[in-house]
DNA sequence: ACACTGTTGTCAAATAAGTTGACAAAAATA
DNA sequence: TATTTTTGTCAACTTATTTGACAACAGTGT
């Protein structure tokens, strides 16, 4: 059983995906993360996280996809030994890397074949590779391929 | 400026983002999808979209990303003018996509460099292309572009 | 040991956000 | 038109978050 995912599904998706802005709440985050709210609140009085400033004026704090994943991160070096700041400045020196993860994938989805356990994910062309295209193969639980194949689209008329 | 992220760092990011199981209150997802509470609500009562029941008793709703992003499709749908049933059931076809993506990232990041205005994503080798490894080149807001580059890893010890 | 700073838990009072149920108004359908 | 589906709004109630304070605990340096 295989069958392409229709370009307009694909289309809705990827416009989803860019905007993809949502905010969590202060107790979203402390389940998350493990971080309780207490601390929360204290490494903002440290500067070391911000909730976000929206337009409109807010009473409770509501945090970015990116300050998730910054706590993670943030909490990640603590539990193995770092001080709190030694742990924020190493979170910090790569900021955006969860941002250029994600234009990625909006740049590049480019089609979607459901397989029989999995998928196959169209990333498009590969450079100096012509008339193919790269599929990342999504089997089961096996690990991830990525595999150069034909590009058998139809000619557009 | 050209410089190599380390393996310990990117460790830690497909760490979380494996887990990557954070919750939303209503309110964020009305917030981020522009869908009403009052429309959620109800879209629950038809069964449309559900809640995460949690261990944990809760007395405030909280939603998984997936359901965000399968609300973002049916408003998507409906706002393009489908009933919404249809929207619903078009976006239930492809459930699991997102989840497809995500493990494509975790099982393919292999490495990250920093390069002046962007990121070189290492996403490993590719079957059949024997001692290269596919990069995905971000630059400022050019395309993302694939390319396939020399592996010069030093060989292990 | 002692003082000091940084970090975290907990409590209390106040405010904001979410819950249900109901009524009514649109909007879609028969 | 009549009927059903969908949505907004209100009210009374419950839960979550906020701030500020006090205390405890860990680590650092004297």
């Amino acid at each position: 059983m295989r069958m392409e995912i229709d370009k307009d599904f694909i289309g809705r998706m990827k416009k989803i995906m860019q905007k993809d802005n949502f905010l969590l709440g202060i107790g979203d985050i402390a389940r998350a993360t493990g971080v309780s709210q207490r601390k929360l609140r204290y490494w903002e009085k440290k500067g070391y996280i911000s909730p976000d400033d929206g337009i409109e004026e807010r009473k409770h704090r509501k945090y970015s996809y990116y300050t998730l994943a910054q706590v993670s991160m943030i909490e990640s070096y603590v539990k193995t030994g770092f001080t709190l700041s030694a742990a924020v400045e190493k979170t910090n020196q790569h900021d955006q890397v969860s941002q250029a993860i994600r234009k990625f994938i909006s740049d590049r989805l480019t089609g979607l074949v459901t397989v029989d356990n999995g998928f196959e994910i169209d990333l498009g062309e590969v450079c100096d590779v012509p008339n193919k295209h790269l599929f990342a193969i999504l089997k089961g639980n096996e690990d991830t391929k990525l595999v150069l194949k034909d590009n058998n689209v139809p000619v557009e008329q």
